[in-house]
This record gives structure tokens, sequence and C-alpha cells, in this order.
DNA sequence: TTTCATT
């Protein structure tokens, strides 16, 4: 239960198996609680660094271990620069994991080739990780595989990926079973190398017992990674899916509630209710609110005039549209208007889902729905919402029945995201599943505009329904 | 079929 101590030059073994019994292994370093340490036995030195020292990830530490704790592990390899654990910027929460420099770049390597996987630390599961941090490091080189068989170890993944350049990391995931999950992480040196294994290998086989053909790419950066879990977790809480930021209104939407969300979590966070689940989320809700305003950005949210106010979302009655709720909101078009430029805000991803003629709208639920408004016609509005609250409920359900119009009205739309799988949002998208028009220009109309509309990955199909006994061949 | 974490 100690570290492996790898090859010391200076006979320093002894002290080896000192330091890992903890405390007071270092003079002239007491009071250091966190970060800086200076050089042991020599206080009076400021600590320098090398020019090209290099800082170290430390993975895999139990967290009830901080700097000082872990600062004797570490100092059998030379003077420490810096020793930082992560924690959590709003809990303050021990991310298990810390930075490391030593002074001199030699004390890293020999860290690196001394501790790396070579012990697991009380607690942990997985061995130790001494590494370069990600910001040593130049470009991306790091790859995703997918679609390997489940057989397949590290080192038939090895095999595969070798002949393109030098492997430091080869990793398959595994679940908790130890399990293969079918893909890998292959890290090569550069990244030239990464690539060349992408161009030579990706779709270039299909494994036994794949369903498609092998996938070489490189790993998701930290933004598209964020976005993955906060869809995971979006599913989890039966909150909303950041796909639905595409949709635009609905994004605004969603956006809008996730921020309320996070700042209302976070509030509680703050507050003294400390419940770590609700402290992460906040976190995340708050990265994701950040990327979405960020590059992925739906429509501006709605500003409110007071400092303190939520930020809501309005929209203007529409008493001329008839409606079994009464409505104000999606439904809410001006017929005649016109005049603007696209609503490049809302469509901000490059997505347009008609062309280019858009309505003049204050809010950006109007202006992100006036397209499908303007095919809508006056009759069988597609959606409604009532959402006006500094707090958006759900839109209400719509009665899916008699809703239908005449024979020629009807459109059904295929391929919308089935990662609208909850009820929620179920809810939400359910009135888009089926459109109705009072005649059937508009319905050719929309078609024209709405087939192929890009949601994500995916496009839109948009036909019009079929007869109710037209799919009964016998 | 996207990891255990990267100030």
């Amino acid at each position: 239960m100690y570290i492996k101590m790898a090859t010391l030059a200076n006979g320093q073994a002894d002290n080896a198996s000192l330091s890992t019994n903890g405390l007071g292994s270092s003079p002239g370093s007491a009071g250091h609680m966190n970060g800086l340490s200076h050089s042991p036995g020599n206080p009076s030195t400021i600590p320098m660094k090398d020019h090209d020292a290099i800082k170290l990830f430390i993975g895999q530490i139990p967290r009830n271990l901080d700097e000082k704790d872990l600062k004797p592990l570490f100092e059998e390899f030379g003077k420490i620069y810096e020793l930082t654990v992560l924690k959590d910027r709003f809990t303050g929460m021990h991310k298990g994991c810390a930075f490391l420099t030593y002074c001199e770049r030699e004390s890293a390597l020999k860290a690196q080739s001394a501790l790396h996987e070579q012990k697991t630390l009380p607690g942990m599961n997985r061995p130790i990780q001494v590494k370069p941090a990600d910001s040593e490091s130049r470009g991306d080189r790091k790859l995703f595989v997918g679609m390997l068989n489940k057989q397949q170890s590290e080192d038939d993944v090895r095999r595969l990926f070798e002949a393109f350049g030098n492997i430091e990391e080869c990793t398959i995931l595994r679940g908790p079973d130890g399990n293969s999950k079918g893909c890998a992480f292959v890290k090569y040196s550069s990244h030239a190398e990464a690539q060349a294994a992408i161009n030579a290998l990706h779709g270039s086989q299909t494994m036994p017992g794949a369903s498609s053909s092998l996938v070489v790419k490189f790993a998701d950066t930290d933004k598209e990674r964020t976005m993955r879990r906060m869809q995971q977790m979006a599913g989890q809480m039966g909150m909303f899916n950041p796909m639905a930021i595409p949709f635009g209104a609905y994004g605004a939407y969603a956006q809008a509630l996730m921020q309320q969300q996070a700042a209302l979590m976070a509030s509680v966070a703050q507050g003294g209710y400390l419940n770590p689940m609700a402290a992460f989320a906040a976190a995340q809700m708050q990265q994701m609110a950040a990327l979405n305003m960020n590059g992925l950005a739906a429509a501006p949210m709605t500003p409110t005039s007071g400092g303190s106010t939520p930020p809501g979302i309005t929209a203007p009655a529409v008493p001329s549209i008839p409606s079994p709720i009464g409505v104000n909101g999606f439904t809410g078009l001006p017929p005649q208007a016109n005049g603007q430029p696209a609503a490049e805000a809302v469509f901000a991803n490059g997505i347009h889902p008609y062309p280019a003629q858009s309505p003049t709208a204050a809010d950006p639920l109007q202006q992100a729905y006036a397209g499908v408004q303007q095919y809508a016609g006056p009759a069988y509005p597609a959606a409604y919402g009532q959402i006006s609250q500094a707090f958006p409920q759900p839109p209400p359900m719509i009665p899916q029945q008699q809703r239908e119009g005449p024979e020629g009205c009807n459109l059904f739309i295929y391929h919308l995201p089935q990662e609208f799988g909850d009820a929620e949002l179920m809810q939400m998208f359910l009135p888009f599943g089926f459109v109705s028009f009072d005649n059937p220009a508009s319905a050719q109309t929309a078609i024209q505009a709405m087939n192929g509309f890009q949601i994500g990955m995916k496009r839109l199909k948009v036909q019009l329904k079929r007869p109710k006994d037209a799919n009964r061949p016998y």
C-alpha cells in the first residue's frame, strides 16, 4: 500500500519510505495549506521554476486529501513550485484532482514515471494519474473510437492504431461491471498522427457485432461534453433539452427557464440550504446558459427593465385566433407583419426554417414562430403558450383529438428529435407532430417551407398526413 | 458509442 518508487538517483530511498506516512516531512513548509510550497530545508529560497517546467495533472485523488496531505507524496521527486487541489467553484468541493508544478522539469518527469498508474490511493478504484496537464499539450490529439467489438482489448485497439503514430494513451471505456462499452479513447503524441489515424481508419471496417462501421474522430471538446451532460441531466431531472434551441421559440423558452432555474438553484445553494446535487446542477446549468449565449445562442433573452426582476418571456394576447384555451403566445403573429431582415438573432446558428421574409416582432418567441404562423393561416393554430409568468410553466397540453383539418390539410412531421423522450418534452413538442391548415394551399406552402428544416443533425420530413385508411394494404 | 477529474 505504498507508492512504488522507481529507481531514484542519489540514494533517497529512505526518504521515500518515510514520506508515505504523511506529516511533517518538510521543514520550512509548515503553514502552507494550499498552493505554493517552498523548497525543503531552504526557506530563504524564492521558489523559481524552470523555464521548461511541466505542469502535471494529478487524478484519482481521494477527496479527503488536501494539499498538505499530498505534498509529502510528491516532494520525493523534487522541489514543488505549486500544488493546487481543484475545487468546485460554487461548492468548494474537492474535485478529486490537482495541478502540480515542480521547480524543475526533471522532477515532473520522475514523478510521472514513478507514480502514473502505479498505485491506487485508498478509496479509489482506479490508479493515480500523474501526467502533463491538458494546458501543456498542443492541439487535439485524442481520438474517440466507436463501434468497436465489445471483446476488443486495449491491446487490440493499440495494434489497430499504432501504425499511425506514437500512442500515449489507449483506454477502452467500460461500465461498472468492467464490460466494454464498445468504444475507446486513443491519444497520440501529435495532432497530425491523430488525423492520420482518422483518415485511415474511420469507416474503414465493421467490427463483428458492431452495428456500423468503425468510428474514429477527435474526442468531444469540453463544450460538447458539457452539452452532452446537460442533455443527460435534463432527462434525469425532467428539465428541458438543449436540443430544443434550434426551434427558436422553445429554445428561448427553455433557455429562460434554464437560466432562472440556475439562478434559483444557485441562490438556494448559497443561502445555506446546501444540497450538493442542487449546487452541482446549478453549476452545470450556468455553464450551459453560458454556452447558449456563446455560439449556440438561440434568441436573446427578453430583457426586463427592473434590475431585480427575473427575466421573463412575454407575449401579447391575440384575440383573433380561436382557441379552446383562449390564448396568447405563439399564435400571435400579426398577419401583415413583414419587412425586417431575417431573424438572425433567433436562428443564430445558421439554421433558417423558411426563406428570408420575416415578420417584425418585438418578442423572440414571436419572431421565432412567426414563420410557421404565417403559413398556418387563421384556423387550427398549431401551438399555444402561456408563458408570461416570471417563472414560466410548461405550455399546457393540447388535446390532440379534433385538431385535424379537412383532408389534404394535415401534415405529419417525421424526425423530431428522439431526445425529447420525457413527458414534458412530449408536451412541448407534440403539438408540432401534426399541423393542420384550413386549406390545401397553405398546407403545401408549409411543406415547401419546412420540409428539410434542420434540427441538430436531423432534417424534418414534412408531408401530407395520409388519409385514415390509406395505409391498409390488405 | 464520449471518460474520472483540467485551475
